[in-house]
DNA sequence: CGGAATCCATTTGGATACTG
DNA sequence: CAGTATCCAAATGGATTCCG
């Protein structure tokens, strides 16, 4: 979509918080910092070959750092830059936008499934 | 990402509202109801094989509405549903969000061009 | 005018197995 | 523990051409 980009703000934002799980791992991550196999069970049912991409590109846009410590086992924890709480309205709208939509869906049919889940629990 | 989608509502949002030139679609309809043309010229270079499947999409989810005028030449207008207009301070809030990103850019390189336009100009 | 049909390249997410 | 390597299937966006 980078002709779309170019063109509109909307579109850059869509670009950087589009991704399969990426929304969800920065709500996990608004909270409190996670380290990896944590934040990998908090998200949900997502492989770590999966779920490491995401974090890194969320790593490359800036919305996450990654703190890397030399122990054995191995720790790294994630958590959120300066930039990526700014984030923390937006995914705040988009978590009630998308609980209501499901909560009232007597459409077409697409997505379905149930989640309570607020950003501020 | 249907996983994601069943288990975390901001993916729900991010699935209804991820793709190409939809958030650029639905922002001009929050002004005004354009016909398909129209809309095309507005949103920017957009085929209409592309287009058109996005706001298939969009009608499929509740937030457009599809018009067709018997008329002919043949004239389609596309609107915003209630639902669609839930979405102005979600669309507002990216397109700042995303030209803050773009504004400050100071980063690796991702995303670069401008557009200072925002929702109610 | 507003698409639909066809075809194609890339991107994306995912399953599985293995490693420092 | 926190990945990486390899392979794969499906979805996505796009170019071009044609139609009622």
């Amino acid at each position: 979509m980078a002709r779309a980009i170019e063109v509109c703000p909307v579109e850059v934002a869509i670009a950087v918080l589009g991704g399969a799980w990426k929304m969800t791992a920065v709500k996990q991550l608004i909270e409190r910092t996670h380290r990896f196999g944590e934040l990998r069970r908090a998200v949900g049912p997502v492989t770590p070959r999966v779920l490491t991409r995401q974090l890194r590109e969320l790593e490359t846009d800036g919305i996450v750092t990654r703190t890397v410590y030399a122990e054995v086992p191995p720790r790294v924890e994630y958590s959120l830059t300066e930039r990526g709480r700014t984030l923390e309205p937006i995914v705040a709208a988009l978590d009630a936008w998308g609980a209501d939509y499901l909560d009232a869906d007597g459409m077409t049919g697409r997505a379905s499934g149930s989640d309570p889940g607020a950003v501020g629990e």
